[in-house]
RNA sequence: UGGGGCGUAGUCAAGCGGUUAAGACACAGGAUUUUGAUUCCUGCAUUCGGAGGUUCGAAUCCUCCCGCCCCAGCCA
């Protein structure tokens, strides 16, 4: 991990400083999801930034459900942000919380704030209270029930715990001033009623915290010392800060806030992700295409690829979009070393060899890792009949395209230098059928003893001794760069070619024991990965995670 | 038109009064290659949103201007 840490960024800076003037000795971080739906990539630039954090200064990172809105939140969230959170490879030790964890000192905080006349019970309705609130540019006004006493403050706030209204008949605010320019400290609500029961507290509560009450003091009751969120809070910052010097509490957290990850040709809001899902433009929350935790999982990213991203883009103010390349360069550079290379034919050709008995089979030494000698060699079986990529045979081929061709020899990869005599078509379509080569039985392994050359070299797999399997390419889920851009609505930018199944592949019989979430290299290909939810021994289903990088694809295009 | 923020290359992003203005991705060349992959070289901001000012010296300090984002949930 040690190359993730290295980037310099303006919290790192505040941190060194508060440590060089003492004003801290143990940095505590936390991550604070609510558990309302699924984490995707924005959620790990945060658990990257908070752990990470911890780490790198000897602190420690609490993982704390922020569960104050038992209408939203459910167990099914709290388990798989926990399970995402250690695939990405952090552990928060004894450190797990709850809001909810805290209900009970929270009410007492409440109530103090309340004794010192600093919070009052409003019996304004939702809309009243609207009104009042005044606009961006006009003050608000005193809400008529601001001047209670504090004994009918204390007694209506204990009635509203106790259940004796019903939602939305009184709420809990702070008094703070109707005038500010910044509208959070226009009275906000701290408590509301709400008669819904909570997935952990169940039936104790009718009455739950807001945000803006519930988050700085969790923050203190744990000691965090850099409380770090997205820019959107800092017009909350002050309502923080305010909390907290009203009330006794073991310490004062910094928050410190930062830009939320945009990531080009995909949407991060839970929202909109909510509605690929529910409207079926996807196939759930871990669809391969999507840009949670659990699809790109699934889609073959490692958690070591996501971190190194997450160093890599940096932490700032500024609001950002991230290239999507250098997503796909994270996860190439890390497959690169990892996966055993492999050959799988995705729109397989029929290739005969004419001059190869009929019959006759042998076993060819491939290599697992030609970098890596360590990862050893596999045998992958000749016949006579094999299959090669359709892509891979032009019949009237271009100058620079480098490979199968009538009359043109190539090279098949560990195998023979073969030479294209024949093209079988179809007689009605003129489709090619089969392609008719002769092989040069002195080139076994690849390699002319008399020192020729061939500009191209071709992945195969054998006709009888290859699998089948099925293939799902992934592409970019959108086509615009920014899905979201002004009034669009973002699904008519969906790419409906975002994903293609591929049920004819062909992929070499070492493959035949390779078990869910096995990732390889199909040679020339790409990185593909065995779908940990829908592939079986019976039939094999992979993932493409990426394409190789590919000029050859670069210079068509340019041509066109 | 209230308040809070942000502007350094195509995209991110270091930089904190004296640097030839880091690094990554992208891009363009070239070398090696039994993956058109990998790896390896080389190039890529005389200039930091703009205009003034302070200073021997400014991306860094000051002033004004311009552009973009966020805030009026009993959501977080």
């Amino acid at each position: 991990m040690e190359e993730e840490k290295k980037a310099a960024h303006f919290i790192k800076n505040i941190i060194i400083n508060d440590i060089e003037n003492k004003k801290i000795s143990k940095i505590i971080t936390r991550f604070p999801p609510e558990p309302n739906g699924y984490l995707h990539l924005g959620h790990a630039k945060s658990i990257c930034l908070n752990f990470g954090i911890a780490d790198e200064f000897s602190g420690e990172c609490n993982l704390r459900f922020d569960d104050t809105n038992p209408a939203k939140e459910e167990q099914k969230y709290i388990d798989s942000i926990m399970e995402d959170v250690k695939w990405l490879g952090f552990d928060w030790e004894d450190r797990l919380f709850h809001a909810s964890d805290y209900f009970d000192r929270l009410y007492d905080f409440a109530v103090e704030l309340i004794k010192k006349n600093r919070a009052y019970v409003c019996s304004l309705s939702g809309d009243e209270i609207r009104q009042y609130r005044g606009t961006l540019t006009t003050p608000g006004r005193n809400s008529p029930f601001r001047n209670r006493s504090t004994a009918e403050n204390l007694d209506l706030f204990e009635r509203m715990k106790k259940g004796e209204f019903n939602d939305g008949e009184h709420v809990l605010r702070a008094k703070i001033d109707m005038s500010s320019p910044n509208i959070n400290m226009r009275d906000p609500i701290i408590y509301r009623i709400k008669k819904t029961a909570h997935p952990r507290t169940k039936d104790k509560w009718c009455i739950y915290p807001m945000y803006d009450f519930t988050h700085c003091l969790s923050d203190a009751i744990e000691g965090i010392t850099h409380s770090l969120c997205t820019l959107e809070f800092e017009d909350h910052r002050p309502l923080y800060d305010w909390i907290i010097d009203q009330l006794d509490t073991p310490c004062h957290p910094k928050q410190i806030e930062f830009a939320r990850m945009n990531l080009d040709f995909t949407i991060m809001s839970k929202r909109k992700l909510n509605i690929l899902v529910e409207k079926k433009y996807v196939k759930g929350w871990d669809d391969p295409r999507l840009p949670t935790l659990a699809g790109i999982r699934r889609r073959g990213f490692t958690p070591q690829s996501i971190r190194k991203f997450c160093s890599l883009i940096g932490i700032s103010k500024k609001e950002s979009r991230i290239d999507l390349g250098v997503l796909e360069n994270c996860i190439r550079e890390d497959l690169n070393e990892k996966a055993p290379r492999v050959m799988g034919v995705l729109n397989p050709l029929k290739l005969i060899i004419e001059n190869w008995p009929e019959g006759q089979i042998e076993e060819l030494d491939a290599m697992n890792h030609p970098q890596k000698k360590e990862m050893g060699t596999r045998k992958v079986i000749f016949s006579r009949e094999i299959f090669i990529e359709r892509e891979d045979f032009m019949e009237n081929p271009p100058k620079k395209f480098f490979r199968l061709g009538p009359g043109r020899e190539v090279r098949l990869r560990y195998a023979y230098f073969i030479t294209c005599r024949k093209i079988v078509k179809d007689d009605n379509t003129g489709e090619i059928k089969e392609i008719i080569c002769t092989y040069d039985p002195a080139t076994r392994g690849g390699d002319a003893p008399d020192g020729r050359k061939v500009k191209g070299t071709l992945h195969w797999v054998s006709g009888q001794h290859s699998i089948p399997a099925k293939v799902r390419l992934y592409d970019r889920l959108f086509l615009k760069e920014d899905p979201e851009e002004a009034n669009d609505d973002f699904t008519d930018n969906i790419n409906p070619e975002s994903l293609v199944t591929l049920d004819n592949c062909r992929v070499e019989k070492s493959l035949e024991n390779a078990g869910a979430g096995d990732t390889f290299q199909f040679e020339r290909l790409g990185y593909f990965c065995i779908d940990s939810r829908d592939s079986s021994p019976d039939q094999l289903i992979f993932n493409r995670t990426i394409t190789l990088r590919d000029t050859w694809a670069k210079l068509k295009k340019k041509k066109h």
